[in-house]
DNA sequence: GTGCCCACTTGATTCAGGTCACGGTTCCGG
DNA sequence: CCGGAACCGTGACCTGAATCAAGTGGGCAC
């Protein structure tokens, strides 16, 4: 979307801000985009793969703050600090494009489309904060990551209900405040009820409504 | 830089800016400032009071969002939309100044620092959410909730040790998802231990290094 | 092949906090 | 002065998810 915007540009402007884009990548899995403490000041749009937001362990435990897919814009959270509070990791092989701050700043200001959209986009994180801190049960939470993992792949060319989660069972965990066992367990009971396949880490909704029901509290709004 | 449309200098600006600002007030205890799906577009700074935000109730149970002191900016969570998803109601008499947003955002394009200054506030709704989102036991809450709110009395000139909870047990508890009855009991361990005295809505953090102990968990970083 | 490691599953047990039930206090209108 | 309505405190009990503790199975090095 961002990188749209910047090639559909005017003549000068885009050249100017091509200094201030690129590309980067191959990540392998477990290599880092960036780390805590690095200077923020830039944005990293995935293009391809899967980058997971890792904050500071609380007494041991790891934090993971949010799944990042094609397309989605990593870095947004540090926009008004100067370094970044948190790791980037990817989960899978990823591409990037990493942009200026001021670069888009700078852009923003001739288009206020590419504001808004950021506006938005900080709104989203915000609200994904918000519904993940209300007390919902384990099933609801996980019925309603699947879903949600669903539709973002969907946005992304691929299918809403049979894919891979790349991430481990850890991982879902520690976003969705799980402990491991309790993913794995809700997991089954899902495959017991016929709601999904799972073989590892492939899933496939089977019966996508009923989880989205399951899932609504999280869900809607 | 927010939304770009007017881009004068001068005084003119000002004086057209001061049609934008509204001073509004007494609201009394239990009285609206604006109420979910009304359209948004407004910021308010809180003047004198305090103000209780309200997310629309899952399955019979409120959702509070945010309490709101003098000083702070409510509605930024609604920039990215065009109406509020949540209402806002005084607590305690309360009175505001009322922002248009396309006023603020016209200054923010001559002065960064008040644009710097929206960000940073955004990044501080976000980082709240976040730290709420994670999971921790009633008395670390409750412990970096008195010791915050404390420290949030004591920027806008009072006591952050000797205050008045405005707030409800229930709102409380709907703040930090945790049942009224456990806020109770927790408050009256604090008593019991020394932390605290409390008296119906009067609370003195006696220990206040101790409490800060107690909720580290959730006020470092 | 053999062995090791790691992710995952599954069962048994524990515990923090929710729920339910009740009693007390304060405030307010009539 | 009385009655009702919030709000608050406390006890008894229950439950969902964490924790503890074994397994299982796949991938990879050698």
């Amino acid at each position: 979307m961002l990188q749209s915007e910047a090639k559909s540009g005017g003549g000068a402007e885009l050249i100017r801000l091509t200094h201030l884009v690129e590309a980067r990548g191959p990540y392998r899995a477990g290599e880092y985009l960036f780390r805590q403490n690095e200077p923020s000041g830039v944005l990293f749009v995935v293009r391809y793969g899967i980058v997971k937001i890792r904050y500071p362990e609380v007494d041991g435990r790891e934090c993971v703050g949010a799944f990042y897919l094609p397309g989605d814009v990593i870095g947004l959270r540090a926009i008004h600090a100067r370094r970044f509070a948190y790791d980037a990791v990817a989960l899978d092989t990823t591409y990037v494009c990493r942009y200026a701050f001021s670069a888009i700043c700078a852009l923003a200001e001739r288009r206020p489309a590419i504001q808004e959209h950021l506006l938005r986009l900080l709104g989203r994180e915000l609200h994904a904060s918000r519904v993940l801190a209300a007390h919902y049960s384990a099933e609801e939470r996980i019925a309603a990551f699947l879903v949600h993992l669903g539709e973002r792949y969907a946005r992304c060319g691929q299918s809403a209900t049979v894919f891979q989660l790349r991430m481990s069972r850890a991982d879902i965990g520690n976003y969705l405040r799980l402990a491991t066992e309790t993913v794995s367990r809700v997991l089954t009971r899902f495959r017991d009820r016929q709601l999904i396949h799972l073989k590892a880490r492939s899933v496939e909704l089977l019966a996508l409504e009923r989880l989205r029901q399951v899932g609504r509290p999280l869900l809607t709004y």
